[in-house]
DNA sequence: TATGAATGAGATTTCATTCAT
DNA sequence: GATGAATGAAATCTCATTCAT
């Protein structure tokens, strides 16, 4: 299996690097190659092509973000805990990976339409996720029923997503940690007041 | 003025045609001529360089966006009816144009980031909508008080975003409009039981 | 005859100040048009193509350059006084008119073969002079017989356009007037003492 | 160093001929690739750009040229002979090499500012070669003293550079080298009669 | 005469990928 | 497995010239 091998990883890293230093139309494959240490043709011998890199770059690293992320919600009991777990989570593995954080957010979007539809795929998982969450609130009549779960789906990662977003292209000047519980609240109640 | 002259409609409105047909990258500056019928080198009486006519096509068609929404929330009363509408004016307008949602939704997110850059500018005005009302919405004693204006906005613009994101990767094959009321009541009440 | 209306001068005049300022390459048929108060498309009445125009550009001033060399040095009696002045009136008209030095000197020698071969063309009645003068200059017996004629012509040509080519790329800094008479003691003298 | 890869060398000869076969301002890339037997991007490993190709072939060939005269007039003994061999080996080098010297005298000229101040720093070598042998032939008390430099330098470089020209421009039909003595003479006594 | 909007041909350079060593 | 020199396709923009008004 290549993706074990210690040259795999290199790649990875420094594809990384390079994209969040130098953005995406100005990640040349000979750039990372050089930053990996790695000659041009090498590169070759690990991935398909330039987009293998990235898909496996975001299956990589998406995949311990979201194995992070199943197995903390799952350590807590109801959904409220869960959500607010999830949402804590997300925003504290890419506060901890600035790199990472520019990469995802930013500059993968820049990629081709087949491309992003490869990175969807990855996010199923995490869907999954969230969907799991919304349908135990739901059993525990946390939340209400009967809610569409496409829709419950797409508040929930448009609004970390777009949050992330921000605080990346506000250079990461604040800390977004301290805002998942604000940030969960609006998730559970909304805008309105609890009463009314 | 220029903007006003035919023939820069003409080049904006191929433009998003070309761009929704054949995507971002593959959008010549040869085809976009062509399709409005001119010589390649009339683009550039009308626009500096390729980067202007995305730029202008992101102003002209959003300003005018924005506008509309600016106006059917302006004619309702309360807070919770203008964020109705707004959802719903989000929703229209975009179903109304295939090729400009998935320009907008897709293909220009593609851009570089100097252009995503005088793109956010643009939508400055549509989150001033959304702060706006907001704003009122507390006044009314309709929403909560004390709330992050960024983290509101974020969770609106992110949902509606998302979601009409979702719809157009999904080539548009269901209604989005009849789910702006299931929006609207989650962003107002959130995941839980109204009760809890 | 176009040559005498006064558009045709204007046009003239306006290119040598544009292509004095632009340089060769960056004096578009358009600029030339703005700055002599026309528009585009009536340059092409007085002129056949933008080649024209330098030509005719060049004939014109050399004209005039030529026809007082030819008017002064007739004026004098001996063919060494004759080479003094032409000497001087060389380097008195280009000093008298910048930016006509910039452009004969430098920037119109970035033109192709074709129109350098059409200034030569011009240039053929100021070498007809120099001629002139070395005849003289052997019949009075000042001069060296036998001498080849093109290779008189040359050196006195060549050191001439050497000498003003200098001074124009140091910026005229200096009085180039100054250096007339030296210039002819070498011309009539060369490098050797006059008793070796 | 690029310098001594044999496909520099391959591409700089086939800039020359390329340039001599079709002049300046027809003389792409493609062609000087194709005629080098090389892939149009294959030029970019060697050079930085089109211009640095062109700098780089004057600076080649007239490195050579004029290293060539700086042996051939340090062999000679007095100023008079050495000068004699300037001119012998200035013609002599131009007559071997017919395509450089169209490249050179008629082609490179066309090129824009920026290149001829490059163009003008591999001269200085030459002209301080003149200079010398100037100075050397004042010592022998051969030639004047007090002689301005630079109008020495000019009148004997203008009048070598004319002369060759003229030779191209006349499409070298006649032998340039048979004139060198003749081009020596003038230099050395001027137009006078020795005794005047 | 005069205008100026429109035309459209044409060339440099980049960079993902290959393959002989 | 590893290298890195070589490949070659592809697209923006300029500007001299035209021609309908």
């Amino acid at each position: 299996m290549k993706k074990n091998k210690p040259k795999y990883k290199q790649i990875i890293d420094a594809a990384v690097e390079v994209i969040a230093e130098n953005g995406y139309h100005s990640s040349q494959v000979s750039k990372i190659a050089k930053k990996a240490g790695v000659a041009d043709g090498t590169i070759y011998l690990y991935f398909k092509n330039k987009e293998d890199i990235l898909v496996s770059l975001f299956q990589d690293k998406m995949g311990q973000f979201i194995e992070k992320i199943e197995q903390e919600t799952n350590a807590r009991q109801t959904a409220e805990e869960k959500l607010l777990k999830l949402v804590e989570t997300h925003f504290e593995q890419l506060s901890a990976d600035h790199h990472l954080a520019i990469v995802t957010q930013l500059e993968l979007r820049q990629s081709n339409k087949e491309l992003r539809q490869k990175i969807n795929e990855v996010l199923k998982r995490y869907l999954a996720v969230i969907d799991q969450i919304v349908e135990e609130g739901v059993e525990e009549n946390l939340f209400r029923r009967n809610m569409d779960p496409r829709l419950v789906r797409q508040m929930i990662f448009g609004t970390l997503d777009e949050t992330v977003t921000n605080w990346v292209m506000k250079e990461q000047r604040y800390n977004i940690f301290e805002q998942a519980e604000e940030v969960h609240t609006l998730l559970v109640h909304g805008l309105s007041e609890p009463s009314s």
